[in-house]
RNA sequence: GAGUCGGUAGCUCAGUCGGUAGAGCAACGCCCUUUUAAGGCGUGGGUCCUGGGUUCGAGUCCCAGCCGACUCACCA
């Protein structure tokens, strides 16, 4: 019999016997306690009568008398057992525990000979019984001893993560404050939330390849969505002026630091305003949401700080590839010109080592931008819009009326990587048509991420769509950026894993 | 998809040149009524990721595979 088998029965028999003593953890329902851990310590006055419930973190037992630390998960209060005060019953019940089991103790509050604020406890009540050993390191003036450190067993079993890694449940918290300190800035501004479809005849709004299922009463094939931009540009036409959704989308792509094949995007739109309203929205968003979840506007991550007070810079895409890149800006009339203003071949960034094979190139709007990628999205480290990305990268953009190939677009860099995407949207239903046709065109040439004709998201542009601006933002990279997180999968509860 | 590193007790890890599988913590038993990485004495606990191979003998060497981390590629 394997140890796991012989610790877990160990526990079975613990259980059974808490029951034979009328002390069945799982029977009882609620618990009401004086406050948080927190709370009380606050409002500690000696002698105070208190009930408190938490789990076990830590247990010293010493013949008739015990200590342990009972832990609401954020903060963690010490209970001393003492056998005379409790009774036989009492002490039968306190020799029944182990680390890991959640209790509640009703007793008075008094200072220990080592100072610290402990509650001397006179009855308790088994909560919960945990039957597996927790990985419940040991600790003492913040040092850790013997804690959860394998990442596989922290992200399939992530509530040992909650329990033991005070660093990634403070992350994963501040993630979920993030999304709320978003929603309250939305909601503040007068956008409502809406919802829409996450099963889609065909998944559009972004170059990327969906999951695909089907839908057995209608008998049909369904893809999951891979962007919300379609279907709340058709709530703006009907004339509900601000939106936005906070909402899971699906991408059928691999894993990485940086990517998991769902993820949560934020998108909104509202009428009636542009890329510049879109720009002071942001800036406005990340001062607030910073504001609101670290108490500052400046956030130091990796020892780089980041100052979301002041307004980014708007820097034109162009200017900053013939900056970084060395290219002149007469060299972006034709992509064959733009080639052979890179010398042809291979370029590469000696920065960096990132390179592009020019031969795979096959048009100006795609060039650029892969220019951008690799000589200048990492130089921005400090919040920087990058303005006007070319029409054939940006589908959905509306064209900028004094630059021939070029849209109303802008991104956002934070620490050098793109924590937004936004434009004033495509109005004009004829202009849009066509832009999907020559999407079309790309998908029948072999590229099976570009977009589909939308023939109902066409249908309500030509009932008439007012201007409008809209942005996209991937909340889990903006938490990322924003907690510090090396890695996506520090900042989702439950990433992606392969089947064990 | 490629490369690098890793997978040994519940947890964190060691394991030399190929020679019967180790430590701390956790668990179990005994002692201990203000401890806090409690302490003392004692005990039990292993599919060494999986499958092949080499060898008298494999945790260790070789091959294939699985899972993970990191880097790159893919990917907004």
């Amino acid at each position: 019999m394997s140890e796991e088998v012989s610790l877990f029965d160990q526990r079975l028999e613990k259980l059974a016997k808490l029951r034979e003593l009328g002390a069945d953890p799982y029977a009882i329902e609620r618990f009401e306690q004086s406050g948080t851990a927190a709370e009380i310590l606050d409002a500690f006055q000696e002698n105070k009568d208190v009930k408190f419930a938490g789990r076990l973190v830590s247990f010293r037992l010493m013949g008739k008398a015990a200590f342990g630390h009972l832990s609401d998960g954020d903060d963690k209060i010490q209970a001393y057992f003492k056998a005379d005060d409790l009774g036989e019953l009492g002490w039968e019940v306190v020799k029944l525990l182990d680390i890991g089991d959640h209790v509640g103790v009703e007793g008075y509050l008094f200072v220990t000979k080592t100072g610290e604020r402990s509650i001397h406890v006179r009855t308790l009540a088994p909560l919960s019984k945990a039957l597996h050993a927790l990985p419940l390191g040991k600790e003492k003036d913040g040092e850790r001893w013997y804690s959860l450190s394998d990442t596989e067993v922290r992200y399939r079993h992530r509530h040992l993560d909650l329990i033991a890694n005070p660093e990634a449940r403070a992350m994963l918290l501040n993630r979920m404050r993030i999304v709320a300190a978003v929603r309250r800035f939305m909601d503040r501004r007068g956008y409502l939330e809406v919802e829409t479809p996450l099963l889609q005849l065909e998944a559009g709004g972004a170059a990327a390849r969906p999951f695909i299922t089907h839908y057995n009463a209608y008998d049909i094939e369904v893809k999951l969505r891979i962007s919300l931009e379609l279907y709340l540009k058709r709530i703006i036409c009907g004339d509900v002026p601000k939106v936005y959704e906070i909402g899971r989308v699906f991408r059928n792509e691999g894993v990485s630091n940086r990517h998991n094949p769902e993820f949560t995007l934020l998108e909104f739109y509202e009428a009636y305003a542009n890329l510049e309203d879109m720009m002071a929205l942001v800036e406005e968003m990340f001062r607030s949401v910073a504001q609101d979840v670290f108490g500052s506007t400046k956030v130091v991550t990796d020892g780089v700080e980041i100052d979301f007070g002041p307004a980014w810079p708007r820097v034109d895409l162009l200017s900053s590839i013939c900056e970084k890149a060395g290219v002149s800006e007469d060299a972006f009339g034709s992509l064959d010109s733009l080639k052979s203003a890179l010398g042809g071949g291979v370029v590469v960034n000696p920065v960096n080592g990132k390179e592009i094979n020019l031969a795979k190139e096959h048009n100006l709007g795609g060039l650029i931008e892969k220019l951008l990628e690799v000589f200048v999205e990492e130089t921005l480290i400090q919040p920087t819009f990058i303005v006007g990305y070319p029409i054939e990268t940006s589908p959905l953009a509306k064209k900028d009326p004094n630059r021939p190939g070029f849209t109303r677009r802008f991104e956002g860099y934070v620490r050098g990587r793109e924590v937004c995407n936004a434009f004033s949207e495509i109005n004009d239903p004829l202009d849009q048509r066509e832009r999907f046709a020559d999407q079309l065109a790309q998908r029948e040439a072999g590229d099976d991420e570009a977009h589909v004709m939308d023939e109902d998201f066409l249908f309500a542009l030509e009932s008439g769509m007012p201007p409008t601006g809209g942005c996209g933002i991937g909340i889990d990279r903006m938490a990322m950026m924003l907690t510090g997180a090396d890695s996506l999968r520090e900042i989702m509860l439950f990433p992606m894993m392969r089947p064990d």
